[in-house]
DNA sequence: AACTATTTATAAGA
DNA sequence: TTCTTATAAATAGTT
């Protein structure tokens, strides 16, 4: 590849090498990186020029991993040592990189609530308001959104709970009704021995839930304080 | 180099991916080998295919003496990497805690940005809203101020411009009666010879700046474009 | 460090 | 796998 044809033997021009070197170099760690992506293989090169400089290239950066498992598989020795050196190297980029990303979330942090400004271009305060000012809308919409719902479950509630007092006021009067049939048939049959009804002559719109024999409990009693209150209310990090 | 177009991505289909890499594979070597006989390199490149078949190449068939020669070209790297091995331990935990922090910071971060907001209880969005809305207003008044900085400074700036350009208007015109002067004795000793002073004519106030004798440039010409901007125009990344 | 005429490598097809 | 072939890439020699 090239003006003319090459033959397999060392260049004998010392300047002539030294860019061979160079051209050729880049070729080959360019094509040992493109096998190592296209094919999913794992490639390890190691070049030492003429003059003892050196160049590398490894599948994800991983040198030592390489190597050991060429160790491993065409000797099975070493090993111990290197493993972990590996993954020190491994860990401290990735902390480094972790402690990178962090410092810029923490700045954004700080933009985002409005301090530190002063290192910001008017550029970019824009940017920021903009931002913000977008944020905002999506949070009020989303605030909104959220009271809009439980108003109408409250109402919902509400006028389950209603129905259910009426209902309930109901069966009371009959049932006062009825007893007050059954005592006035017991003072008729016996007029002499009188009891008062009181457990009966309660209003009954106070404690009208506390008659509650159906299938769902609709007490707001201390036991479970949270029943009637919107999801909303509660913070999730509080359950 | 082949029919069509390749794309740095790994290969999806199986076959194609196997035949691919057994063809780099050879070129790969062929090319390790080239380098290592015209440039006198030491090359020493290691393979393994996605099936776990080890591949390699090494000048003189010297694995083991390159290998070796590259650990300790890189052995004082490892040194320092080693030393850091004794402090693992409490690595492994900061590390733990950086990530967790990181997860905090960036779930916040979106929540600035105005999005995840389904995860936030009314009371969260509430304080949220009133973060933000807080640090608009800093955002706001902290872009106010870079703005009437900048005004009144381009404000200083157009004065001083004007008073530049009295001077130098006046200066022209004294400049333009003398000359007249000159010429009208010109005139009277030579009274055959005239020549238009188109030169001096010309209006002073559309040219003003290009007549600048001062120590200052005041030209807003194509070399220092920025020269009149405020500061605030150009982003701080921009430099 | 660019350019470009050639050689080489190789993707797709058989 | 291997061969062929059209085409993309690499690069030797040159400026």
């Amino acid at each position: 590849m090239g003006r003319g044809r090459v033959q397999l033997k060392r260049i004998e021009n010392k300047i002539n090498r030294q860019v061979t070197f160079s051209k050729r170099r880049s070729g080959l760690l360019k094509k040992a990186h493109e096998i190592s992506v296209l094919c999913d293989a794992e490639v390890a090169l190691i070049v030492f020029s003429s003059k003892g400089k050196l160049s590398e290239y490894s599948t994800d950066s991983c040198m030592e991993r390489i190597l050991e498992r060429y160790e491993r598989y065409s000797y099975a020795e070493k090993q111990l040592l290197a493993n972990e050196t590996e993954a020190n190297i491994s860990w401290t980029i990735e902390h480094a990189k972790l402690k990178a990303r962090m410092e810029v979330l923490q700045r954004n942090q700080r933009h985002f609530m409005g301090e530190d400004l002063d290192s910001l271009s008017l550029k970019e305060l824009q940017s920021l308001e903009q931002q913000l000012d977008s944020a905002l809308k999506h949070i009020r919409s989303r605030k909104n959104q959220m009271m809009y719902e439980s108003i109408s479950e409250l109402q919902k509630r509400d006028k389950a709970l209603q129905e259910k007092n009426n209902l309930l006021a109901k069966k009371v009067k009959e049932k006062e009704k009825q007893e007050n049939w059954e005592q006035q048939e017991l003072d008729a049959s016996s007029a002499l021995i009188r009891q008062p009804l009181q457990s009966l002559t309660i209003s009954s719109s106070s404690h009208a839930t506390t008659c509650n024999g159906g299938e769902q409990e609709v007490s707001a009693g201390h036991r479970r304080p949270n029943t009637l209150l919107p999801a909303w209310m509660l913070s999730q990090h509080e359950g």
